[in-house]
RNA sequence: GGGUGGGUUCCCGAGUGGCCAAAGGGGACAGACUGUAAAUCUGCUGCAAAUUGCUUCGGUGGUUCGAAUCCACCCCCACCCA
């Protein structure tokens, strides 16, 4: 009997967070966030970071565990969120794993195999040397020997993947288009509902600008001029966040802070498009339009459609 | 009123007789994805009955086998002199 787990997934400002809050008053639920920048402490505004009073007493878990400097992954993330079902589900209540990267989602809900160590790290470090040095497709045709089958499912550019590649095949003796193929085959590990919030692009698109544009309002740019009196190293996972990477920019001169909020706003759009990208190729993911819709419209057409299903009955 | 520079595809911008449906960038759209994933990378972008045809480079007319590119007039824009 697998462990029942509700997902609330769907592009940046689709309204995710105010979704799982009301879905767990309805359902008796805790909220697992699955956001690779909600994990930093410090990082609220930038992230839209659930807010406590938003939190209407309701249990988040995966916020606020990291400080901005540390590391964080999928392999991580997979980890922990697995440590939270099991506790959420142990105490008899309904997990619900809320947020936008997909990557993450999918590694928790089909089990994603990872390996303890990551790696040689000294053979990662010369194959980027050999990337700057002999160019990109130098690296790829190392690739192409050792696993031709995901060379061909990469472009030679795109050298964080390649170099993934190799030392996956480096360390492990495997390949990775193979080991991949095997994970994909798996079927979920939960009893598992999800759904994607989704909206006309044009006004998803508008909610995304008047997001950033709250969250100037509400401070962003001191947030960040914190973050960078802390000296956050700039090439921290943290420091890859939208509206984080563009102020800190600004904050160091390169750009005015109008050029901070448009840039912030259109790698927003960029990366919603993205997400829906993702999630629509996701098996087992639900669409739903919530346009126009209220909070306790979409909660209830959640929960109903939960019920349609007979598994899920008595939730 | 006079002078100069300019009006190019959604935007910016290159192109000054044929190799131009028109470089490059941006945006839009689409896609890939097992360790920074809010990252990284790719494709595509005039229309169609689509290895060809049609329409397009401010407007109209002209030169030419052939024009976004040359000529004439006209309309806008910017700056300078009045």
């Amino acid at each position: 009997m697998k462990d029942k787990l509700l997902v609330i997934a769907g592009p940046t400002a689709a309204g995710k967070t105010a979704v799982a809050v009301s879905l767990a008053g309805a359902l008796d639920g805790e909220v697992i966030s699955a956001d690779s920048m909600q994990v930093y402490r410090y990082m609220d505004i930038g992230s839209a970071k659930v807010k406590k009073e938003e939190m209407r007493g309701i249990r988040h878990h995966m916020i606020d565990i990291l400080d901005p400097g540390e590391d964080f992954n999928v392999y991580l993330f997979k980890n922990l969120a697995t440590e939270a079902v099991k506790d959420i589900t142990g105490r008899g209540r309904l997990p619900i794993l809320a947020g936008g990267t997909g990557f993450y989602i999918r590694a928790l809900l089909y089990d994603a195999d990872f390996e303890e160590e990551r790696g040689d790290k000294a053979y990662r470090e010369e194959l980027l040397m050999l990337s700057k040095q002999k160019g990109a497709d130098f690296v790829y045709d190392l690739l192409r020997e050792a696993d031709p089958e995901y060379a061909d499912s990469v472009h030679a550019n795109n050298i964080k993947r390649v170099i993934s590649a190799l030392e996956f095949y480096h360390s492990t003796g495997k390949k990775l288009s193979r080991h991949n193929s095997e994970q994909r085959a798996k079927d979920p590990k939960f009893d598992l509902k999800y759904y994607v919030l989704d909206m006309p692009r044009d006004i998803l698109y508008e909610r995304i600008d008047e997001r950033v544009d709250g969250m100037i309002k509400a401070g962003l740019v001191d947030e960040v001029r914190r973050l960078k009196d802390m000296n956050i190293p700039a090439a921290s996972t943290s420091m890859q966040g939208i509206g984080y990477k563009e102020m800190m920019m600004h904050l160091e001169g390169k750009i005015s802070r109008e050029e901070a909020i448009e840039l912030i706003k259109k790698n927003s759009r960029h990366y919603a498009k993205r997400q829906l990208t993702w999630f629509r190729r996701e098996k087992d993911a639900i669409f739903i339009d919530i346009y126009n819709k209220t909070i306790p419209e979409i909660t209830e057409m959640i929960t109903e459609d939960i019920k349609g299903s007979t598994k899920w009955t008595g939730v």
